[in-house]
DNA sequence: ACAAAAGTGTTTTCCATACACCCATGC
DNA sequence: GCATGGGTGTATGGAAAACACTTTTGT
């Protein structure tokens, strides 16, 4: 089976950048290629779009092939598109970015024979075709994201601590944050409810359980609202 | 001629959305189509990517064609996916949005035989395909943009009086402002020149006329500098 | 002289930052 | 009782916002 066209056609691939974070590194999941081009290079996942589903569609069934995980944070980052980024053939590329908490949940390995694996955000081997330069631009943009909207909770268990969601701002920021100034600005945000739960176990003062208030959260979003942090 | 491929491939389109200003109103560049569908609609201008074009280049090209203009400001938005979004068959329109100023140029209408006009911002027709949701999309992302860089300075001519700064601000972002107070945080970024050029032939005091230090503008862009209007 | 826009400073309020100690728990 | 991280308040500096009058020019 075969498709002609009357004028030449780019190929339409998604390729994520999957984050995942465990309390002390951001990490990225990272695929080794078992065919050329960059045979056994590590490459961001990712795959063409199929004819019958939207790019955001292709996303998520790449990034469920991935992780095996549904329901995730996900959001389109930019489209890649010069002329020789595959030495193959012309490959437009629509890529999107994920937040993935490594701890809540157990993603499965790739579906596929193919190897992956989570690597340090800040050891990263030479990837297959623009791909450190997809990484980088991603890593801009989740940082940026961060100070102005609370992404962060997408990479947390549903109940979780303050000092918790401060790590996790410290390890995506790359520096550390006042405790008390973080809770405060936090809390004047109004999108953290605090449960009556606490820790369990632990060999200090045990801390409190929180939760996003994610209708309030939305309806903030529909209004415009701009977050600051 | 024709391209026979493997596997169905998308067509990939790029879409422009064209900001004109004129010193009283935000206006968008449509054109009119000539043929089905959405005969005699408006819509936003655009064209295939050609092979030998990054999608920049395809933009750039574009722009080009519709306003005879080069070296004007412009920005990858976002990508447009749905299945469904051009009855013909499947299209991926990779969007861009442009600033031009309407006073110091001259663009030229569209090259090739479709009408072309600008249409104030507020007062818009129903276009066709997706155009409405790509138009508004792109209304957000530059006034989101306008409040943390200093994008305004692609709308002007080279030399400008402070007040068409502010009126410019104020017609994209829909509110006004405070004269002492815009002034005192533009010249705090110091990236404006002052000139000893003055207004002429006004029956009120001559004001002064600045231009925009674009060498610093883009070395701070480089640092990662982060503006804040 | 008056209309029309240019230009200019001060006060107040609020937010960001810096900083140090007591609290609860497990061992 | 000690080690560990949880939790809290205050003082200071700087930016943002509010606000009104004088200057220049053409008619």
């Amino acid at each position: 089976m075969s498709f002609t066209y009357k004028y030449p056609r780019p190929a339409v691939a998604v390729d994520m950048v999957i984050f995942g974070y465990d309390t002390k590194k951001l990490r990225v999941l990272l695929i080794r290629r078992g065919i050329e081009p960059f045979f056994d290079c590590w490459a961001l996942p990712g795959g063409f779009v199929n004819p019958d589903e939207s790019l955001d569609d292709a996303a998520r069934r790449e990034l469920a092939e991935e992780t095996g995980l549904d329901q995730i944070f996900m959001e389109q980052l930019y489209s890649f598109g010069s002329v020789d980024r595959d030495p193959r053939e012309r490959v437009i590329s629509v890529c999107y970015y994920a937040l993935i908490d490594l701890l809540g949940t157990t993603p499965k390995g790739a579906s596929d024979a193919a190897e992956a694996r989570w690597f340090n955000i800040d050891d990263l081997p030479t990837l297959a075709f623009d791909h450190n330069e997809i990484l980088n631009f991603s890593l801009e943009r989740i940082r940026g994201k961060l100070s102005y909207q609370p992404v962060g909770f997408e990479l947390l268990p549903r109940l979780f601590t303050l000092s918790q969601l401060q790590r996790l701002y410290e390890v995506i920021l790359g520096h550390a944050l006042d405790k008390r100034n973080f809770r405060k600005k936090l809390m004047k945000m109004d999108l953290l409810l605090a449960t009556d739960e606490y820790e369990t176990n632990v060999s200090h003062r045990a801390a409190q359980f929180y939760c996003f208030d994610r209708p309030k959260y939305q309806k903030l979003v529909k209004e415009g609202f701009a977050f600051d942090l």
